[in-house]
DNA sequence: TATGAATGAGACTTCATTCAT
DNA sequence: AATGAATGAAGTCTCATTCAT
């Protein structure tokens, strides 16, 4: 039987976490020591080894947490009702999440996940999938909205999913560089992007 | 006073870089040790010193070379006479390098160059600038454009040049990762993103 | 004061050197970890520490333990009435003990034993106290034997003692080695050692 | 082209492995870290690493040394014209070997290594290497001993070499513990044994 | 008594950089 | 200029031992 309860655990393990989001986001995962979590979580040597089995296995963490959140995006955007509100909400969602400071140290640490995933496989089999269940989110919506004629139905759904997916990354990037991204001014350009898919019908569903 | 010539010393540079993208494509930056570059270049460790004061400045020396590709694009983009036709030619030269598997070496150590700027100075900068650059150029050709009739006035020319950037940024992550980019399919999108920016006068500029 | 009886600790202690010996044996003294121990004995990091000091007093109980069974050696080796079948029985024991497969755990940890004698003191007194219970025993019989006129009385009793010890000792490491000793091949060259010693008296002893 | 000659990079090796023998010796395998063999041989953490790849190997270079001196041993006792000089040759050999005060260190440091026969395999090939390579030379200086008539045709050679280097590993042990081990007390108890072996002509080979 | 989570000192090994040749 | 042996600081991980429950 356990000494401690699995909460406790899981509250310890959320510690060292958050300690080593604080240290990958100020230095990086590779010039971040085990001796830095240690300090900035206050656990000891021995313990931070009690919760991951190696360095390593803290990165692969973060990685996996991400999926959850994917996850989640997922469940908002299909209980829409319409298709095309669904994408719009999956694009504003995003730009929430981007313009949440509390997230920033997230960010950092996953444009570091990003080159991991490059010769991590563990990190790469995590990002990848994470990318597969957004496509997947918004191919459905698309092809939901060809279905209901609110999409043209020569649009490529994958074509559309990696295309949004690309500019979701590629605008996480600028702001983890701390480029002052004014999402106010991008938003028009992504949702006219979305509009040039849309039928006569579909672009009825878009409230003005 | 060198007892070299200036070529053979650049060429000798050239053969560390190329050694140099060789093992940061495949192992990473900080998992490649200085030995790997001398047993993959043919130089000695002592001679990888005298072309580069640190391992970092072989890095550095990546960010500082993409800059030069750059320049070449703006070059490109704005001898075309009708800025639409810039725009798209851009795009077009964007897809291309995608498609170059040649350069896949270079853009797994870009994808690894972004994650480095997130904390290293010189990188950052590099980085930096080097989205100023592109974006610049996208930003004169919009304007360019504006004037000219063909997008719309209330068009933001930075909300077009960040969200162009973060698509291209975003689907050389996917190569990067492997991933099977379909960019005939991506293509339209793109253009379709172009188009919804256009006035009447702008899309008759546009070829069939 | 003790809750469990002398009879449930010893049991406890005996269930911990049980599991010591296979990890000793499988793994050597130094790279069996306290943990190995606990995982291999069923109980827990901290009841390890209720029956053994440190993980060296374990070590010790091994070869304390070996000492009670060179007492009873020198009990069945006097108790026979002609000195020479005492030696012989003796040496008929050891070669017994030798192909009792049973004992292999046992060697091969006494063998690592005979090497930490080298350098941990209690060890050292330990071995070095049943190596000279054996020669005693054997340095007895000896004497007895000249007394009565079975061996030469110029036999100097500890180079025979010494000579004999060293013959088990070595064929000791032969076995744990896993080195196929065929000791039925062996026993009439230590006999024929023996026999050497013997007077024409002592010769008429030996029964054909 | 190497910096250092051949000679040069031997010097330094032995330099090492002269200071592990120490720190072996003193305060066994295990108990020796990287930074005592640093501290006594005065070369640098890194050096050590030049030389050896793991301090795993160092234990091994040992081992293997030994294989050269047994090399020798069966070389001079081949080289008697007479078999049984030569057998007695070789427990001569041994006797003076185990005087020689010089090579106590040695003496301590392999009987760690039979230890450490028992589960590392590089040693015991090492070890079981050796013990083969003594036991023939015993064995073919018995066959010959045979076809000359010097022996009994009935003795196993087997039999004979198992038990005479069971003699010479539990004479080094007693040694290695630092026990007063009168050898010339030994001598004519060895002497004894191989003369059981002989026939008439035999014993005529051998002087008073 | 029994437990097992926590501890932290210390071990092995790597690697960027230097410098005598 | 070129070489490559040498350096030593620093990093990850292990493990005997303790102690609150």
């Amino acid at each position: 039987m356990p000494k401690i309860s699995e909460a406790q655990r899981e509250t310890r393990r959320q510690q060292i976490l958050d300690a080593a989001l604080v240290c990958f986001s100020r230095d990086g995962f590779h010039n971040t020591t085990t001796a830095d979590i240690v300090r900035e979580s206050g656990v000891s040597q021995g313990t931070l080894y009690l919760y991951f089995a190696t360095k390593d296995d803290i990165v692969v963490a973060f990685a996996d947490d991400r999926r959850q959140r994917e996850m989640f995006l997922d469940a908002v955007a299909q209980s829409e009702q319409d298709p095309i509100q669904g994408l719009l909400a999956l694009i504003e969602l995003h730009g929430m999440s981007l313009r949440d400071a509390k997230r920033l140290d997230g960010r950092r640490v996953g444009v570091q996940a990003w080159a991991e995933a490059l010769r991590n496989p563990r990190i790469h089999a995590s990002v990848v999938e994470g990318l597969a269940t957004v496509r997947a989110t918004i191919e459905r919506l698309i092809e939901r909205a060809q279905a209901a004629g609110q999409i043209r139905p020569e649009v490529d759904p994958e074509g559309v999913s990696r295309t949004l997916v690309a500019v979701f990354h590629g605008m996480v990037l600028q702001v983890a560089w701390g480029e002052p991204l004014d999402l106010s001014a991008c938003g028009p350009v992504i949702r006219g992007m979305i509009d040039g898919l849309l039928t006569a019908k579909g672009r009825q569903s878009i409230p003005a």
